[in-house]
RNA sequence: UCCUCAGUAGCUCAGUUGGUUAGAGCAUCUGACUGUUAAUCAGAGGGUCGUUGGUUCGAGCCCAACCUGAGGAGCCA
C-alpha cells in the first residue's frame, strides 16, 4: 500500500480506515505509543501497539530515530494530546538505530543548544526547530517565485562563474583548475591564468546584478534567485560566504518605483508565511518566548514573532534620506550624550550599526528605508543626483537584522559612468558588456539586492544566519 | 581581522584561597510497571577536565601560545 504524509493524515475526516505511514521515531513511552514523524509537518502522529501481540525483537528496535513503516487503522484518540492516531496493525523497521549511537548525537531525546545542533547539522533537520525553520525556508523561496512571476517579473539565471572583478561587493573565491601546487608561470613570474581553464582568472559570483540589469534592458522586469559568494573574513551572526540572494531588477523605474517594490515584495512574501505556515511559526513563537524567559526584561523582544510580522505587513516603511538621518542622528540623545561609539559629527559619514539599530528599534520603532546616501560611500553604478554629491541608492533596515536590502536607481548615462570608473580605477575595457547597455538604447532603470537568509532569520525569529540555511559555508567551517 | 567571554561524562552544568579517589540532572543500559504525552520507580556503566608547553612538592583551578564556539565591531545582503 502506498504510504501517506502525516500531515495529510492528521487533517482527514477519513477515520476508520487502513493507511501506511514511513517516517521517524520521534519517542517511544510505555511499550506501546510511537510519536512518528516524517517531516511532512510539525506534529507527529501517534501509533498505539498492541505490545503483547508484538515480537519483542521488533519491539526492542523501536528505537528514537529509527525508520518504520506503519500499517493501520486511524482512530479517533482515546488519550488526551491528540485528535487521531493509528492503531497499529504492521509494524516494520526499515531503518535501525542503536541507541548507544543515538545518545551521543543530537538525536537523543534531549534539548540541546543551537551551537550543538550546528556541530551536527545532517542530523539537526529532525528536530522540531529546524523542521520547522526549512519548512519555511521552502515556503518563503515559493513565495518569492510566486509574487514576481504574479507581477510580470522574469526569472533570469545569471551566471555563478564570472571573469568581472570590478563588481566591487567584497572578496572572492578563485575557481580555477591549475596545478596549485605548480601553476603556470608568465616570464615576470606571475601566475599564467591564460593557460587555466577559462583563459582568464574567474571568480565565484557576489552578485548577478550587472548581468541581471543587461537582461533587465531587454526582457523588462527581471529577477535572479541563486547562490552567492563572498570571501569576506566575516564572522558574525548575519554573514555566510555562501548565501542566496534575490536580485529583481526593473527597467524604466526609478528609485521610488524600487522601493515600492521592496516594500511591497517583502509584505507580500511575510504575509504569505503567516497565511500558509502558522503550525510552525507558533512553534517558532513559542520556543522564542521560552527562550527569552531567561533574559532580562530589557532584552526581551516587544512583540511576539507573529506580532512582529503582521507589524511589518501592516505598516508603511519608513522613507528617510540621508540627510534627514543625519539630522536625527545628530539631535539624538545618545549622540548628545555621547553615548555612540562613533558620535555623528558631519553629512558624509558612513552609518555604523549602532547609528542604524538606533534608528529602526528606538526612533521610528518599524522598517526603515534609507535613501540618496553620498556618492562616496556607495558603488560606482548608483545614479548620481542633480546636487552632485548624493547618489540614488536605498537601503532597507530591518530591527535585529539591520540591513535585509541594498539598492539603487542605476546609473544610465553612459559618460558620467564611465567617468565615475575612471575615478576608482575600473578598466572601461573590463566591463564593455556592461557599458554597451548605456550605449544601445539606455533608461532610467532600479533594482535590488535581498539576502535570503536575512529574511528567513526575520520569518523565523532565529538570531544566528547559520541556523537557517541546511549547512552553512562560514571561514574554517565547511565540513558538510 | 579586532575586542570580550567560554571550553569539565553523550548533553546541560557545579567544582571553595592550587591539596587525597572530579560531582549532579538529563540521556544510555539492566530490571519493574503500562493509555503514555519531556512517562514513572530501582540499580549500573560512563571522564586524557579543548590542545601543547610552563610554574609548583602538587594544576580542572595559576601563566603562555594555539584550536574551537558565542556575543559585539568592521565588511555587507
Amino acid at each position: 500500500m502506498k504510504h501517506t504524509r502525516i500531515a495529510t493524515l492528521l487533517e482527514t475526516d477519513h477515520l476508520l480506515q487502513d493507511y501506511t505511514v514511513k517516517g521517524w521515531v520521534r519517542a517511544f513511552r510505555s511499550n506501546r505509543f510511537i510519536a512518528l514523524n516524517d517531516g511532512s509537518t510539525l506534529a507527529n502522529i501517534q501509533c498505539v501497539l498492541d505490545f503483547e501481540n508484538t515480537d519483542e525483537e521488533i519491539i526492542s528496535k523501536i528505537n528514537i530515530g529509527a525508520a518504520v513503516k506503519i500499517s493501520g487503522v486511524l482512530k479517533e484518540s482515546e488519550g488526551k494530546g491528540q485528535r487521531v492516531e493509528i492503531e497499529v496493525n504492521e509494524i516494520e523497521i526499515l531503518g535501525e538505530a542503536d541507541p548507544e549511537d543515538v545518545k551521543k548525537t543530537i538525536l537523543s531525546p534531549k534539548r540541546h543548544s543551537l551551537e550543538k545542533l550546528r556541530e551536527q547539522a545532517h542530523l539537526r533537520v529532525r528536530t522540531n526547530t529546524f523542521g520547522a525553520i526549512m519548512r519555511l525556508r521552502s515556503k518563503l523561496a515559493f513565495a518569492v517565485h510566486q509574487y514576481f512571476n504574479t507581477q510580470g517579473f522574469y526569472y533570469v539565471n545569471t551566471p555563478i562563474i564570472t571573469a568581472s572583478d570590478a563588481e566591487g561587493a567584497g572578496e572572492m573565491f578563485k575557481v580555477t583548475n591549475l596545478d596549485l601546487n605548480n601553476p603556470p608561470k608568465t616570464k615576470d613570474g606571475k601566475i599564467d591564468y591564460s593557460q587555466d581553464f577559462f583563459g582568464k582568472e574567474t571568480n565565484l559570483t557576489v552578485s548577478g546584478q550587472l548581468e541581471g540589469e543587461t537582461y533587465a534592458l531587454g526582457l523588462g522586469n527581471i529577477y535572479t534567485f541563486g547562490p552567492t559568494f563572498r570571501a569576506e573574513n566575516s564572522n558574525t551572526s548575519r554573514h555566510l560566504a555562501e548565501f542566496w540572494m534575490i536580485e529583481p531588477e526593473m527597467a524604466f523605474c526609478d528609485l521610488d518605483g524600487n522601493m515600492d517594490l521592496a516594500e511591497d515584495f517583502i509584505k507580500y512574501v511575510l504575509n504569505y508565511i503567516l497565511e500558509n505556515c502558522d503550525e510552525d511559526l507558533a512553534f517558532l513563537e513559542e520556543r522564542l518566548l521560552q527562550e527569552e524567559k531567561s533574559k532580562p526584561e530589557k532584552d526581551r523582544s516587544p512583540m511576539k514573532l507573529r506580532e512582529k510580522l503582521k507589524f511589518v505587513t501592516e505598516n508603511n516603511f519608513k522613507r528617510v534620506s540621508y540627510t534627514e538621518a543625519i539630522d536625527i542622528l545628530k539631535n539624538s540623545k545618545p549622540n548628545k550624550k555621547k553615548k555612540f561609539n562613533y558620535p555623528i559629527e558631519d553629512w558624509g559619514a558612513d552609518l555604523q550599526s549602532e547609528h542604524e539599530r538606533y534608528l529602526v528599534e528606538k526612533h521610528f520603532k518599524c522598517p526603515v528605508i534609507l535613501f540618496d546616501y553620498p556618492a562616496d560611500i556607495k558603488a560606482f553604478y548608483m545614479r548620481l543626483n542633480d546636487d552632485g554629491k548624493t547618489v540614488r541608492a536605498m537601503d532597507v533596515l530591518f530591527p535585529g537584522i539591520g540591513e535585509i536590502v541594498g539598492g539603487a536607481q542605476r546609473e544610465e548615462r553612459l559618460d558620467v559612468l564611465k567617468e565615475k570608473m575612471k575615478a576608482i580605477g575600473i578598466e572601461e575595457e573590463e566591463l564593455w558588456w556592461y557599458l554597451d547597455t548605456r550605449r544601445f538604447g539606455s533608461c532610467v532603470h532600479s533594482g535590488f539586492g535581498l539576502g535570503f537568509e536575512r529574511l528567513v532569520l526575520f520569518a523565523t525569529g532565529m538570531s544566528n544566519i547559520r541556523d537557517v540555511i541546511p549547512y552553512p559555508r562560514t571561514p574554517q567551517n565547511a565540513a558538510f
